[in-house]
DNA sequence: ACGTGACGTGGCAATGGTGTGACAAACGGC
DNA sequence: GCCGTTTGTCACACCATTGCCACGTCACGT
């Protein structure tokens, strides 16, 4: 499982992370101040950093602009008090992957630990094209085209497809898309899904009383298969 | 399905909440104070707490902290009033999971909540895949096949199928089944059981005069036994 | 300001899973 | 063997889930 390191200088805090991140599995490391935090992400080489902007002796920022200047590549979430807000965009540019506001819940920092962590080690598996019927998908250039003629598909369409193409073969319920593709900050219904999945299936031409592609399993989900 | 313990001291919101929550299936308790709040909590075991912090005699961060001395592991979410000064991620160095802060919208709490159970849930080890005779079983994918042909299983059966097979070589009464696998709110007759047993049966090839995969124990309830 | 397109919601109809009752068959105790 | 109870099976009615459409809202670019 990987290893985190924590650079953050209140106790409390710090006890509350590691507490955590433990519980989910993760290997936990901490500093306390940005030199003690160098330090430790030089000779553990962790997988993942969190990092506190406000830190006595070097700022979180000066931490992020070392660590990539020796050429440390993992990922690295920076934690910004709320009016810091300049200091994202800051953040962001000294190589930063994703940063998180104070207050915030520890689901929401687990949940993008998560995601990071999902995508940087899983960066083969990030499908980048995919064909079926007469459809072809390219999700890096994020363009479709059927047949001969483009296919308009709309951002949430898009990533909707992907998801399940993604796990094709599973049946994926409600619930885990509108938290996955939609994301964890906006509740819509479940119906939603529903019209979204209808919209795909007339783009992607599967309408009709027998879809081949995106299956609906009563009372589970959805599922793409692909006969081939 | 899950219950949940609503610890709120106004009436109009913890009807709210109570009403929407059971709509959603859940099993709701309530308590209008903080010293109640931790009582039910000893006694009724709840899967999960929503926590007010602005509560009659002990507040929200009392209980909390008080719950994980206890050594309740369950997840908490606690309800903040906007403005209520939480720059130190008070629930956080103090174990709660997640927070909404009011006024929030009940879609927000109700997502949160799902989305909480679900990895939670995760956590206990419940049986991914099985295989017997001819069947293929994969309950996280919701998938089925026999042979070569997909089976097709309602969500019930499969669930049911699970059940038993997790008890695999124990005998399960009907009363059993219907408040595990059905669920404490809905009280069907017994022979409902019988019902979905005969279905199960003639779809994974297992009808006639002899079965050989889910055994009836008369006068008991059923077995699930796996000879190999 | 205006128009446009993406998105979410509610309503209605259709579909399919679910529960129930009735009857026949099987079981177990006598 | 007899009889009350339990179980297998089936058809049917109900209702939750889903497909689909129309509408309102919002963000964005013109």
């Amino acid at each position: 499982m990987s290893k985190i390191l924590i650079v953050e200088d209140e106790p409390d805090m710090v006890l509350g992370l590691k507490d955590n991140f433990e519980f989910e599995g993760y290997e936990v490391l901490t500093a306390s101040d940005g030199q003690m935090g160098l330090e430790k992400a030089r000779s553990q080489k962790p997988d993942l950093v969190v990092l506190d902007i406000m830190l006595p002796k070097l700022s979180g920022l000066e931490v992020c602009k070392t660590l990539r200047g020796d050429g440390f590549e993992g990922p690295i979430i920076m934690l910004t008090a709320r009016g810091q807000e300049i200091d994202k965009v800051v953040g962001l540019e000294l190589g930063a992957d994703d940063y998180v506001t104070k207050p915030f819940s520890i689901r929401e920092l687990l949940a993008r630990v998560r995601a990071i962590l999902r995508r940087t080690e899983g960066k083969k598996k990030r499908l980048a094209r995919y064909q079926f019927s007469d459809v072809e998908l390219d999700f890096e250039a994020y363009r479709a085209t059927k047949g001969a003629a483009p296919l308009e598909l709309s951002p949430r369409e898009f990533e909707l497809l992907r998801y399940l193409i993604e796990r094709k073969g599973d049946t994926v319920s409600r619930d885990r898309l509108l938290e996955d593709v939609w994301g964890y900050e906006s509740y819509p219904s479940t119906r939603t899904v529903d019209t979204h999945i209808a919209k795909l299936r007339a783009k992607i031409g599967d309408s009709g009383s027998e879809p081949r592609w995106i299956l609906t399993i009563h009372g589970a989900g959805y599922k793409f298969v692909d006969p081939t």
